[in-house]
DNA sequence: TATGAATGAGGTTTCATTCAT
DNA sequence: TATGAATGAAACCTCATTCAT
């Protein structure tokens, strides 16, 4: 079943819209008047049930960083390489997600609400790497390390998506650290 | 002298102020208006020096790919540690210039000739790493993952600018990469 | 007892809370909505009650009007000194009524019946003055030059109440007419 | 010549309009675009003028207290009887105008930078009625109040513009106050 | 009677761009 | 080269009103 088959009420298809078109076109760049048609709602429903396009945008992420802590939830195996596995496999399916992180972290007017649940999301995946780490040396500072290389390799995937190369990375990414 | 004592005539104090404002707020946040007063000029003139907004966004990455690129020029030593000393050099005297290359490359609608322009300033730096790694294995994936990992610290950097944190990176690097 | 206190019902909450915030922010300046929340109703109640936003207006003039006349009515003695105090006090005592019937009766746009009721009002108030008043001369001019003092010095008050300065005035006009 | 077939500007030609239309039809019920349309030039032209619609309201109701302070300033003869004149004469040739100011004076949404322009035209005309009034007694009392009657009659006048009616009234206060 | 989701028109404001001077 | 008035489209948001429940 596609994400896109499941019932939605119209606040989750607004949000469902704005998350889409902002990751497509960019915060700024997307209108409320073009979410609420892509949602095919009035534009002002959108005020019914947010104040403003900011908490929409807020609505977003939450709703982003909530799924991507559920899937997170469901690993069984906690290893490093499942967990990177798994990473890069959301990266993968929810690339647009992804992107609308990456546009919101480096914009430098995010809204600070915006900014602190990406960040709380980063800091626990932070901690979560430094544990599946070999507990030796500064392991936070190589936990630190490996989520800019993650973030580096989002970074090149999102820009320009070209699914050998991340593989051959994933790979050898994986191979290091396995051993 | 500093960067602001230069003297500029009018096409170059445009180009300075929206640069500067462009990685401030962002370039659709960013109003010509804006950009004139910051300027001193008229906002007629923005249009007498450049064909429009979008135009004057690529003579910004313009410009600021020349800087990088003649800084990088001067240098005398061409091992791999110097290389990256210079480069998160450039990042802390020219925050601004990078942060709006960030943006620039994750935006979804960044128009084709800057994204052109800043691929090839990657391609090149990419190739220059390649040919200072010990050549042995697969160097280009090496060298692209080198420079995945140096765009992911300069990410965390930009988001959040901590001179102590990113020089223990840059040491934990420089050191790793020198034996 | 404060107006507050008495127990009232739905329809009599919009009514009260409508007075209550046209006089204090105007009528356009006054959404249904905030009419609403202020009678912690919902805004759909209204229209059960309410034809339209100037169905609404009307019952709030009414009300008001009613409440002036009854409080008229329970007047003992009629004389001028005894009217001019009671019309007095019921300004300070009511001063966003009163508010909202000058606000009534300047703007352009008032609707007829809403005029019609505080023309009535109006009307009545006169002929009592008139009543009142020494039978000499030309009464009803004498009577309508008074009511446009009275007005006068309400809409002073209105505008900026100040007890001290009204009150000298009450007493000058007292005085003046009671010789 | 009318005051409608003075070449005007563009600004001035805003302002006309505004004054005319907030007059007519109140300041929340005036819109730009209504404004804009009337003046025949575009909506955004009113935004290039003035910063927004309050400071619109400001710039005509600065427009309106300059005029009505010349035309006081052309008086020759300044007597009691030629100013209580040359006021109502005003009411009648500008009685939009007026309209307005009482309109202003009366809401309490009013912004403070207009209602200070009010206040201050009102004081220096409560001045100018207290130098021309018998000095005897309490002169400022005698000013206010026979202000209170001026401004009385001009909300009649306003609200039912009746000539017959408001010349008995200036006959009669003249009469009065010139024994 | 009571709720609040839903609509569509319209309001204020911004802005890229053009043009007469 | 330089200015800033002028335009028109489009943005965000509000609101009176309706309607299914």
């Amino acid at each position: 079943m596609t994400e896109q088959s499941v019932i939605m009420n119209n606040k989750e298809k607004i949000i469902h819209s704005a998350l889409q078109l902002f990751a497509e076109n960019g915060y700024a760049e997307t209108s409320i008047d073009k979410i609420a048609k892509h949602a095919k709602v009035s534009k002002g429903l959108t005020y019914t049930h947010f104040k403003n396009k900011e908490d929409l945008l807020r609505a977003c992420v939450e709703a982003s960083v909530l799924q991507l802590t559920d899937e997170m939830m469901q690993l069984q195996e906690t290893s490093l390489e499942s967990l990177l596995r798994n990473l890069f496999h959301q990266l993968k399916a929810h690339t647009q997600r992804v992107q609308l992180s990456l546009l919101l972290v480096i914009h430098p007017k995010t809204p600070e609400v915006v900014n602190e649940m990406l960040s709380k999301q980063r800091e626990e995946l932070l901690q979560l790497l430094a544990s599946l780490l070999p507990q030796q040396g500064d392991v936070r500072l190589e936990a630190e390390l490996l989520l800019n290389l993650i973030d580096g390799i989002t970074l090149d995937y999102v820009a320009d998506p070209q699914e050998a190369q991340i593989n051959t990375r994933i790979d050898y990414l994986i191979n290091k650290y396995n051993t």
